[in-house]
DNA sequence: GTGAAAGCGCTAACAA
DNA sequence: TTGTTAGCGCTTTCAC
């Protein structure tokens, strides 16, 4: 007894009208609330569309009123590291959107896509499933997401600013974010830091550039076998981080690429049994909540995700009427705590 | 200039029957990989609309084919504590749960839903968004879960086992993991153990009474007064947990109902100069990706994330087939850590 | 104030 | 092998 769809056929505006010994045009009209209507037409057909659970089907409306309010969400993951989802970053990025689309009366299509698939996005916009794209970080999907953009996809995506970029980011602003990191580490008499994070991707690439760009300020040279290149989250990372201390235990600070990353390696500091901050200086990236509670509590660069929400929807909304939009910088704010005092 | 849409009109099947010189209906066999057509015809008609990044109208062609395979996907919120998106199990469960439906070809609706907004599920289904529904928690909507099971739509729950339950649970057996976690710490020689969490909601309240049934077990009586409610996560569970550890400081153990919580209490425990495990053992529940690495490494019972989106997937699949489901337990292992040495 | 009819973009008989 | 036609569930002119 497999049925295409549930058991029972369900409702639709032509039984409700005959229910009501009306015609269907006039159900329509009562439901959605039309002005030059009987009150007690629209009463009856309400109450009976209630009680018997009926709701205008939303296919058939869309493709009637030629409408979409679908934003389509893509959280691109890669296979290999299982990056993205695990960092509670990316969490609380897309609660906010999640929110700030509901909010502004969207419908949210989830799609987790391989990085190496990102060209499918096209597909929900060319197919009308969405009538417009989120994506949650940018990768190294570059071109990909170039060639998306200059196609006339309504596209908004949350990552740093690039040359030659077609797409609108909204981000924070990574370079000076890591700037003032690494200055604060450098502040307080560090002189042997080490830089943790996958400089491959264009985020943290910044981050890397803001964390040179600190010690060139300061006229002093970053030692590169200071640099290791960390995924952002995840198993793995924590072996990385590990083998790193027990290599390098003379550093005394860390610049890391996101407070995971950084927490990772407070774990493997005191596991080498060097002591944060009295040993070590570290900062992380992002401000997420478990970086308050932890133990030292870790500095780090706060990005104000509960706007990121709204602004991305924003700037996307702007887009798909047509506008051409600029890519936002989000600001960015350093927050002093236990593991750099 | 505001348009409905984009900018421009997007192309449709008329276009590329038109471009191709042949009739609509070839296109959509073309299309479609209709068996009895012309090869170079396909070939032709294929190339054209790949070239024109033309894909078929997912709406018109569910709404022809009375054919829908959407599931929404509720992730339930309590605005008072911003509960559940924060909680790192629940996003390993959004992972699990959004690939099983990718993998089983679905499309995913995701909606954050106030908990006092549960009954708008329904309209989901009714109004054909979504043909299928699985809900993230069940927090404490027995009620509005139970009355959307009994008018027949599809629903499977992430949560525990209830009496008169009509709607179908996937969830680990809370008692039972909770009775092991507990056992721990009897065995290990603790007597005065303390439990964190919110026995409202019914999943920590079957965890209480695991820890309750333990104790019965080892013939001890459990203080109630070492009941703390504290919700699963956020800032107001940190304070709640460092106020409590002030004012019991001579508990020797404690059965978190979350991995977060037990987190929250380590550091409560460590800010107060008390050792984990040497005069405090702690145990969590969920076995948190950040457990294994948080210092000292926690203690938990496990459960099957993985597993957890394909089962529900499955149940949820059977269901909108008309078949009757029952719920499932999901098995649980405790994993010993430091924290309870 | 209400109904009849056309059509949104597609698929599937039925014909040819 | 291909085209013609009807219709999925809805909204909206246009008549009445």
């Amino acid at each position: 007894m497999a049925m295409k769809d549930s058991s029972s056929k369900k409702l639709q505006m032509a039984d409700i009208a005959r229910l009501a010994g009306v015609s269907v045009s006039t159900v329509s009209r009562a439901l959605n609330g039309n002005a030059r209507i009987n009150p007690q037409t629209v009463q009856r057909v309400q109450e009976l569309a209630r009680s018997l659970n009926y709701s205008i089907n939303v296919g058939a409306k869309n493709l009637r009123m030629r409408e979409n309010r679908t934003i389509a969400l893509i959280i691109p993951i890669d296979r290999a590291s299982n990056q993205s989802i695990s960092d509670p970053f990316f969490i609380a990025m897309l609660g906010s959107l999640a929110d700030a689309l509901t909010e502004a009366n969207y419908e949210i299509l989830l799609s987790r896509l391989d990085t190496d698939q990102l060209d499918r996005i096209g597909e929900l916009y060319d197919n009308g499933r969405a009538c417009g794209i989120v994506v949650i970080g940018q990768w190294a999907c570059h071109e990909q997401l170039n060639s998306l953009a200059s196609r006339g996809v309504p596209l908004v995506v949350w990552g740093t600013q690039l040359a030659r970029q077609m797409y609108c980011t909204v981000g924070s602003d990574n370079i000076s974010g890591a700037r003032m990191a690494t200055a604060l580490l450098l502040a307080k008499g560090c002189r042997k830091i080490a830089f943790l994070g996958d400089a491959s991707l264009p985020e943290a690439a910044h981050r890397l550039q803001g964390f040179e760009q600190a010690h060139r300020e300061a006229s002093l040279t970053c030692d590169a076998s200071l640099v290791l290149p960390v995924s952002f989250s995840g198993q793995k990372a924590h072996a990385t981080i590990q083998a790193f201390v027990t290599r390098q235990p003379h550093i005394d600070g860390i610049v890391a690429a996101s407070d995971l990353i950084a927490m990772a390696a407070v774990s493997a500091l005191q596991t080498h049994g060097l002591r944060v901050p009295q040993d070590v200086r570290v900062v992380g990236y992002d401000d997420v909540d478990a970086s308050s509670h932890f133990n030292p509590p870790i500095s780090t660069v706060h990005q104000s995700i509960e706007d990121a929400g709204p602004v991305m929807v924003q700037v996307l909304q702007q887009l798909m009427l047509g506008n051409v939009q600029n890519s936002v910088f989000m600001p960015t704010r350093l927050v002093q705590r236990q593991s750099t005092d």
